[in-house]
RNA sequence: GCGGACGUGGCGAAAUGGUAGACGCAGCAGACUUAAAAUCUGCUAUCCGAAAUGGGUGUGCGGGUUCGAGUCCCGCCGUCCGCACCA
């Protein structure tokens, strides 16, 4: 008698060994099958999996296993994204190594990660924090260097003046380092800078031939590359500064050069800083600017203002007219040249600031009928004709545009250029936990990279983070070394590799890991580009431009022949919870506070939400990604445990677009684990019947055959674009079925078939069951059911009878049936003549296998 | 500030411009049980109605296109995500 119940305690575990034992998910790199490279975004090893984790890894799960039963080499494999700052802070507060902590907690992961049996190629693993990876990525920087791809510039980071160190801006909370609390400066260190803007064009190009691509990405992608395409050229200066005698600009919007009322320069600017020398309240205010944070959001919610430096320049069409010269706090020197005109008409930042510093404005576009329209309060954007714009009045915003840059050029005082968005990616960080770069500064050489045959340069043990700053800086020996070129004393760059580094080219070396090489050229040509790609959409613009950018670089320096590593690209969503709190007053403040509870302190019952074993009622707030602030955090092992993978792994799939967030519920994980049992009655039912004693007892069930052909076909293409809800949907509207039909043989295949259905989703009980049915091999090595295609069409159809729109009948007809027999019977229809009530009709409108509209 | 998305029952949602609410959760009623759990059956957008194989309303708000709009267009409102040193 077979057990009643499914236990997943034990199932989980006998096919987990089974799987790993036979090796059944190790990709063979020679396999003449088609292949399919299915890639889930790795995670960083921060201790402890989380739901988002497991929702990540489910998704790519079944795809994985769905394209092994489809015939598919498959290659899906893990590893992790381990150097990072977290590492760091934990060894500042726990006074343990890095690499202590981070491996710790990879193998903690690993193992959380198994239980949900997923079907990963585990002798791929990687770590990028070992020497055998970072090695690889040293090797592949310097042929980065070598090709011209690298080189070093002067770049602003937060300095924290109390701790004297490097803070990421995460660590810089209201402007304030998050340890010292003290008011946190823009300082200048010489960086190393990877050539991204070199690939500006292809990297925008590549992105129309990402048709797998969500079209958000690659919108979002193409506003951060950002191409913009305008005019730069110079102002005069009226009154000339030594050596600087103009002030080169850049507009997208050259058409309005008439509505023209200052120009801005960045207080980096170098007139900027020439004039700060001899005037010391500029020298204070360009001082001010750098108290500013470095992010985009800051730079550009904060108050404009601006420091009048009494210089005047000439406008390029009209010698007699000066405008005055101002330096910005808005204006970034890393855009375009460090430098704008103000048009305040037609935009809103100049136009708060003309009306701050009381300058001119000038409306020069216009559209019909609003010539005369002062501007108030909101620059104008919109389209129109030139107005008050002497030679270009009358004409249309592109026109006018294409005669400035004409006349520009034909005069030599500017010419037609294209500015980006993008800016080069500075990879410098004044930290230890992270891959070295291979560089040996030499006084008399310069930077001189390490000979590979030297690499890996490895990150010393001995280091101690009692101290803030970066302990490479610090460390007695590691960074004295002889130049590799002359010989001499020279040091070691003691700045490692941003992360994102890390992440631009682990899917390389997944597909591929000779020793001695990053990567075999020929082996990761059999498997890329990846097939399909998925991860979160916080991804959606760095590490996917960046890991973009690495394979264009790479193909660019002939190491590959692709250039767009990800194929397909799927962003999920994030899983969240209700949270709950309450909110008390400060004893010491006075002030009210928030308190979170975690979803384990508190109670559901009867009339809302209290505090666990009885206590007072609390408040339920907002549904919210999980997060430790707000203590919303639900943790999968103790879930893994008592409901098993399989239900855990079903309830990730359930219910919610994979793409928007999935609210996690207990009463929703109690659902999945019926599911589970309801799946296993059904196994077990068949225990002890075969399909011929089905038969016997019932015959055939035609409907239910259909369903099943229907749900084969529904799921497939469900799970091909990855619509795990809908083919949840469809599998209870087959199941459903099954529990409805009277023994059959096809009662008994479609039972059968349902485990093979379900296979990639549940794999565990559906190796349980199709051990039941006394197969031998693992069902993860069967073939997806075949569909019969005359099945998948219903002969009869519902057609829907409205008059004027709405619905007032359906008749069940043939399908296919003509459209004058359908005309016919809705007229026919008693409710239709009551509608219609004798009115004339205008209209009929047939749709065949549809609907009928009868106009009235 | 800039860029991107999303908005449908009590909740998660489904719906090539063609019957809105499939499927799941929760809830209600019933069966089984000494009882509970589990399981099974039925109902479940909303308003009017005793009920109807009766009618009205209904996909964030306001307009528009169409025989027909959740879906397309225009304008709002709200919420969320990203913004270059978090990963």
């Amino acid at each position: 008698m077979t057990d009643q119940r499914f236990n997943p305690l034990s199932a989980d575990k006998r096919w987990q060994t089974r799987w790993s034992e036979d090796g059944v998910f190790e990709a063979n790199n020679d396999s003449a099958k088609p292949r399919s490279y299915v890639l889930e975004m790795f995670p960083y090893p921060s201790g402890r999996i989380h739901m988002g984790h497991v929702r990540n890894y489910t998704m790519g799960d079944v795809l994985a296993r769905f394209r092994r039963m489809q015939g598919y080499e498959v290659l899906h494999p893990m590893g992790w994204d381990a150097f990072g700052m977290p590492a760091e802070n934990a060894a500042m507060e726990k006074k343990v190594h890095p690499g202590e902590w981070t491996r710790a907690n990879i193998a903690g992961m690993r193992d959380q990660i198994k239980r949900l049996g997923f079907a990963l190629d585990w002798s791929r693993e990687i770590a990028t924090c070992e020497p055998d990876y970072y090695g690889h990525e040293q090797a592949l920087f310097i042929d980065m260097f070598e090709g011209g791809l690298v080189y070093r510039k002067e770049s602003a980071v937060n300095w924290d003046p109390v701790d004297m160190t490097v803070l990421a801006n995460e660590q810089v909370i209201d402007g304030k380092g998050w340890r010292s609390g003290a008011a946190v400066e823009k300082r200048k260190l010489s960086q190393w800078f990877l050539k991204i803007t070199d690939f500006a064009d292809a990297l925008l190009d590549g992105l129309d031939e990402l048709k797998g691509w969500p079209e958000k990405v690659r919108t979002m992608q193409e506003n951060w590359i950002g191409k913009s395409q305008g005019l730069q050229f110079h102002f005069s200066l009226a009154e000339k500064q030594g050596a600087i005698e103009t002030v080169e600009v850049f507009s997208t919007r050259p058409d309005t050069i008439f509505g023209a009322s200052f120009v801005a320069l960045s207080a980096d600017h170098p007139l900027a800083q020439q004039l700060a020398q001899k005037n010391d309240a500029l020298a204070a205010f360009c001082e001010d600017c750098k108290k500013s944070g470095t992010t985009a959001a800051e730079l550009e919610t904060m108050e404009k203002r601006g420091f009048d430096t009494g210089l005047t320049v000439t406008h390029p069409l009209d010698s007699s007219w000066h405008l005055p010269v101002f330096v910005a706090n808005f204006v970034l020197m890393d855009y375009g040249t460090g430098a704008v005109f103000g048009v305040p008409a037609h935009d809103q930042r100049d136009l708060d600031f003309a009306r701050k510093y009381a300058l001119p404005v000038t409306r020069v576009v216009a559209a019909a009928g609003e010539e005369d329209t002062a501007i108030g309060t909101e620059a104008y954007t919109g389209p129109g004709q030139l107005v008050n714009s002497r030679m270009l009045d009358g004409l249309d915003i592109l026109t006018a545009q294409q005669t400035v840059i004409d006349q520009a050029e034909a005069e030599k005082w500017g010419k037609a250029q294209t500015t980006w968005r993008l800016r080069d990616w500075g990879v410098s960080r004044q930290r230890y936990w992270g891959t070295p770069i291979p560089i040996i500064h030499c006084d008399d050489c310069g930077a001189v990279p390490v000979p590979k045959d030297q690499l890996p340069v490895t990150l010393p043990d001995d280091v101690n983070f009692d101290i803030p700053g970066n302990p490479l800086e610090r460390h007695a020996t590691w960074k004295h070394v002889d130049c590799p070129k002359c010989g001499k004393p020279a040091q070691r760059e003691t700045d490692t590799l941003d992360t994102f580094t890390n992440s631009s080219w682990y899917f390389l070396r997944f597909a591929s890991q000779p020793d001695n090489l990053p990567f075999d050229a020929e082996t990761v040509q059999k498997w890329m580009p990846v097939s399909q790609y998925i991860g979160g959409i916080e991804h959606a613009i760095l590490h996917l431009l960046y890991a973009r950018f690495w394979t264009h670089a790479l193909a660019s320096l002939g190491r590959l022949d692709f250039t767009e590593p990800f194929e397909s690209l799927f962003t999920q969503g994030m899983v969240t919870h209700e949270t709950y709190f309450e909110t008390v007053e400060n004893t010491e403040t006075g002030a009210d506070q928030i308190v979170y509870y975690s979803p384990d302190e508190v109670e559901h019952r009867e009339g809302g939400v209290f505090k666990a074993s009885g206590g007072a009622p609390i408040a339920v707030g907002r549904i919210e990604k999980m997060s430790k602030s707000k203590k919303n955090v639900v943790d999968p092992d103790p879930i893994i445990e008592q409901y098993g993978a399989d239900a855990v792994r079903f309830f990730m799939l359930s219910d919610s677009p994979p793409e928007r967030d999935l609210p996690w519920s207990e009463a929703g994980i109690e659902g999945s684990w019926r599911f589970v049992q309801r799946l296993w009655r059904l196994f077990v039912s068949l225990a002890d019947e075969t399909e011929s004693t089905a038969a016997a007892q019932g015959g055939e069930d035609k409907a239910l055959r259909r369903k099943l052909h229907q749900t084969i076909a529904g799921v497939a293409e469900d799970i091909e674009s990855l619509s795990f809800n809908k083919a949840v949907a469809k599998i209870f509207e087959l199941i459903n079925m099954i529990e409805k039909a009277k023994p059959s043989s096809d009662r008994h295949n479609a039972i059968r078939t349902l485990a093979s259905i379900v296979a990639p989703m549940v794999p565990h009980i559906a190796e349980e069951a199709w051990a039941l049915f006394g197969e031998t091999d693992l069902i993860a090595n069967a073939s997806w059911p075949e569909f019969d295609e005359t099945l998948l069409v219903e002969d009869e159809v519902t057609i829907a009878i409205q008059v004027r729109g709405k619905l007032r009948d359906t008749l069940s007809v043939a399908k296919g049936s003509d459209k004058s027999t359908l005309e016919t019977l809705a007229l026919g229809s008693e409710k239709v003549q009551r509608t219609i009530d004798g009115a004339e009709i205008k209209k009929v409108i047939v749709v065949p296998d549809r609907l009928v509209n009868i106009v009235i």
